[in-house]
DNA sequence: CGTATTTGACCTGCGC
DNA sequence: GCGCAGGTCAAATACG
C-alpha cells in the first residue's frame, strides 16, 4: 500500500495555488478546479475547501489567535482517569479538503499515525482517523471517500500544527500556512 | 526490536 | 431509556 507518492508535486506547478486557496475559502465551487486540473493527470486537484470554525461558547475573546485552538490537556486526562466523560469541549475548528485522488493517503508532509477506522452511514467506504505523531501536537485528521464518486477524497483537519513540517512536500506547506492564517480570523 | 497499523470494544451525543 | 452513529482506545499484529 505504498503506491502513493506524487500527489501534490505536479499540483504545485501552478504558482498561484495559494491564491486559489484563498478564493476557495471565500467562494468555493469556483473555477479553481479547472485551473488546477488542467495540468494534473489524475492524481490531484482541489475540488473545494470548507472551513468550519465555531467560536467556543465562552466569551468572544477566544483563543484563535495563532496557537492551537483546542488544547491538549484533555487528552492526557483520559489516560489516567478513563475517558473524558461528558466533555463536549468546545468545538474545534475543522477544515475539510475535497481532493480528487485515487489514493486515500494524502501526504501533506507531516507524520500521521492511524488510530481508528469506522464505517460511515450512507457511505460504502470507511473513514480513517489519523493523529499527528509529533510530541505534544494533537492535530488530527480524518480521511473519507465519497461514495457518490469514489474519486473524491475528503480530508478533514482538526487543529493546527505548532511544529515545523517534516518533509518538504513541495509547497503544500504553504497552503497549510495559509490555513493557519485564515484560522486566526 | 521499535514503530505503525489493524480492529473490536468502549464511550458519548443525539434523536426518537 | 434505548438504539444508532460517530469518535477513540488499546491489545494484537504486521512491518522495517
Amino acid at each position: 500500500m505504498e503506491n502513493y507518492q506524487h500527489i501534490f508535486p505536479n499540483y504545485s506547478s501552478s504558482s498561484s495555488d495559494q491564491l486559489s486557496l484563498m478564493n476557495m475559502m471565500n467562494n468555493k465551487s469556483h473555477a479553481k478546479e479547472a485551473e488546477l486540473t488542467q495540468d494534473n493527470k489524475k492524481s490531484s486537484g482541489f475540488l473545494g475547501l470548507m472551513a468550519s470554525m465555531e467560536a467556543p461558547s465562552s466569551s468572544g475573546v477566544t483563543d484563535h489567535t495563532n496557537s492551537i485552538p483546542y488544547n491538549s490537556n484533555d487528552q492526557n486526562e483520559m489516560k489516567s482517569g478513563k475517558k473524558n466523560k461528558g466533555e463536549k469541549r468546545n468545538k474545534k475548528p475543522r477544515y475539510a479538503f475535497q481532493t480528487r485522488s485515487q489514493v486515500d493517503i494524502l501526504d501533506d508532509g507531516y507524520r500521521w499515525r492511524k488510530y481508528g477506522q469506522k464505517a460511515v452511514k450512507n457511505n460504502r467506504f470507511p473513514r480513517s482517523y489519523y493523529r499527528c505523531t509529533h510530541q505534544g501536537c494533537n492535530v488530527k485528521k480524518q480521511v473519507q471517500r465519497l461514495s457518490k464518486d469514489e474519486g473524491v477524497v475528503v480530508t478533514t483537519y482538526e487543529g493546527m500544527h505548532s511544529h515545523p513540517i517534516e518533509k518538504s512536500t513541495d509547497n503544500f506547506e504553504h497552503i497549510l500556512t495559509q490555513m493557519q492564517i485564515y484560522a486566526s480570523f
